[in-house]
DNA sequence: GCTCCGTATGTAAGCGCTTACATTTTGGTT
DNA sequence: AACCAAAATGTAAGCGCTTACATACGGAGC
């Protein structure tokens, strides 16, 4: 196949009688341009069927409009939930999303942190909080903005997009055990490389503090993020010989998984064993009886981080934590 | 916050003492550099922090490495999952994914192809089959390769990468038919702007018609994806003077939805009510007794789209379909 | 020691756009 | 009609890199 080479700024410039600086005015909506001579522009891109080059453009406006996120996986529901609001937001907003999953592993993740950079994302949204300084220095280097999503933490110099998670544990937990549970069960995402499980964790112990609750020893099951692998760990409590009376669960997948388990095995759900999620996937309301869960808006945080990143290119100072 | 300025392609240069053509050279391991200049050149780099500028490497080189991915929406597992695979493919061989989602309206989706493309995209990922000429002229002017993934059809001048709907619903319709069911009912997605919905549909047509089932007039329900839609269907369906003994839904959310729906109503599946659901997402395990569903490789799929994608940027000629 | 050739390196011309600055046009005043 | 500020447009200098082409180098063959 081969192509008569694609229009560029100039062939406008020249099909519309106009200089090239005129064209790119339009084009960026910038300086004064009379209407008359917008239409005549206008009329010579459409007919040239012209679009502007990417490269040219980032060279010369020393921006890409571009945006890159880096999340664990899509194929965690909660993430791609979020990830598709801030990609909605962000492409209302004229810039477009690049996207690198880095499998929770902190090491490939400051890989691609450079990588994305070096692709030209003007902006970073990452994921939790924990990281060595250096890609944070690495990004203060290039004045690269860049929010912290789905953590949450006080007092930071750093700008988080988020909610508390160990509040929201300590509040759910506090809940079971008004109910008067007194021998409680934890199921966890794993907490290698991520803070949230962790921050759960420590919501839920200090609840039960609070209440000076729990008479055997607190267990905590860590489990990866699969039905199965809730079930599992559902076994693993209640091999104990004083098995808790109810079970929390640090997300909504190892809930469903302990619950279908503990069906059967014939226990009745919450009357013979309580179990409790946490944030909020729609598979929740599925099982029978629905999960009580902590709600977490996973869209507004998606939408928020995208505001914020949006309101720092434009403003180029940080704006502050929600 | 101010900065020293970035180093450049000739700071590099000037500090190993060498040109630029060799600094860039090393970079892109082409052409023939000495081991000895090659290690001033990266020791040079080293000590400057010296990270190629991303538009100019695009201007100057005409790519990108940059392969964009236009789906309906994130938060369908279905396509989570695929795009997943497909980004870690990509980026297994240094290109990076951006992308956009048209929330299955064409007209934004053609829109979001020039942008993706205006944004730098040296190649494609689509969805699915019906779509006017213009967007296919327009990337054939720009001699951009693509592959049409989640969608399957012979004997076309387009490159798929998907599996059989039709195929596959006739198939599944096919065991419903061989249990002797002969009033069946059908839930299936929206199917304007779905091509995949509406070849699910005459698959189970033709399964019908081969057996010279169905005593009464076939009933297909068009539904959003959702676990609520999938259960208003199912009502609608048992509203009928004559309901189905058996429904065949589109797609797992709409079977769940139809599963839960039906124990409310103190059906049980499958005795009283027979359902199967189409695309195995991980939630038709959840329920209880397991849904009967059609198995979908997503994760193959965006592999194998990846894999067309790179060798059609490699040999700028077009591959064979999947 | 000289020529010749293949390989390593240097030179410099763009790639297509933005934007600071220079110039022209416009239209309201006097 | 002449003047002038403000608005519109034009001019042209890069942005940082790749790459075609030119040059330098170094050893084999005579």
């Amino acid at each position: 196949m081969s192509h008569t080479p694609l229009p560029t700024l100039q062939d406008v410039a020249d099909l519309a009688a106009v200089s090239t600086a005129t064209v790119s005015r339009c084009l960026n909506k910038s300086g004064h341009v009379t209407e008359k001579t917008r239409l005549k522009v206008q009329q010579a891109i459409q007919t040239l069927g012209y679009s502007p080059n990417f490269g040219a453009q980032a060279l010369a406006a020393k921006r890409t409009n571009t945006i890159g996120a880096i999340i664990p996986t899509m194929e965690n529901a909660i993430f791609a939930r979020g990830i598709q609001a801030f990609q909605e937001t962000l492409a209302e907003n004229g810039i477009t999303l690049i996207i690198a999953s880095c499998s929770y592993r902190p090491e490939l993740e400051e890989e691609q942190i450079r990588s994305l950079v070096a692709r030209g994302a003007d902006a970073l949204l990452l994921i939790g909080q924990p990281r060595p300084a250096a890609p944070y220095q690495f990004l203060a280097r290039r004045n690269i903005p860049y929010v912290l999503a789905w953590a949450h933490k006080k007092d930071s110099q750093h700008c988080y997009i988020g909610f508390d998670n160990q509040a929201a544990a300590q509040t759910i937990t506090r809940q079971v055990l008004e109910l008067g549970h007194r021998n409680l069960g934890v199921i966890v995402g794993l907490t290698r490389n991520n803070d949230r499980a962790r921050d759960r964790i420590t919501g839920i112990e200090h609840a039960i503090a609070d209440y000076g609750a729990q008479t055997a020893p607190l267990q905590v099951i860590e489990a990866e993020y699969t039905f199965q692998e809730g079930a599992k760990a559902l076994d693993q409590l209640l091999a104990n010989p004083t098995p808790p009376t109810a079970v929390i669960c640090g997300n909504d997948v190892l809930a469903v998984g302990a619950v279908k388990r503990a069906k059967q095995l014939g226990l009745a759900v919450p009357e013979d064993l309580s179990i409790t999620g946490f944030a909020d996937i729609e598979v929740s309301e599925l099982i029978d009886p629905e999960l009580t869960t902590v709600h977490v808006p996973h869209r507004e945080m998606g939408i928020a981080a995208a505001k914020s990143l949006i309101a720092m290119l434009k403003t180029q100072t940080p704006v502050e934590s929600h």
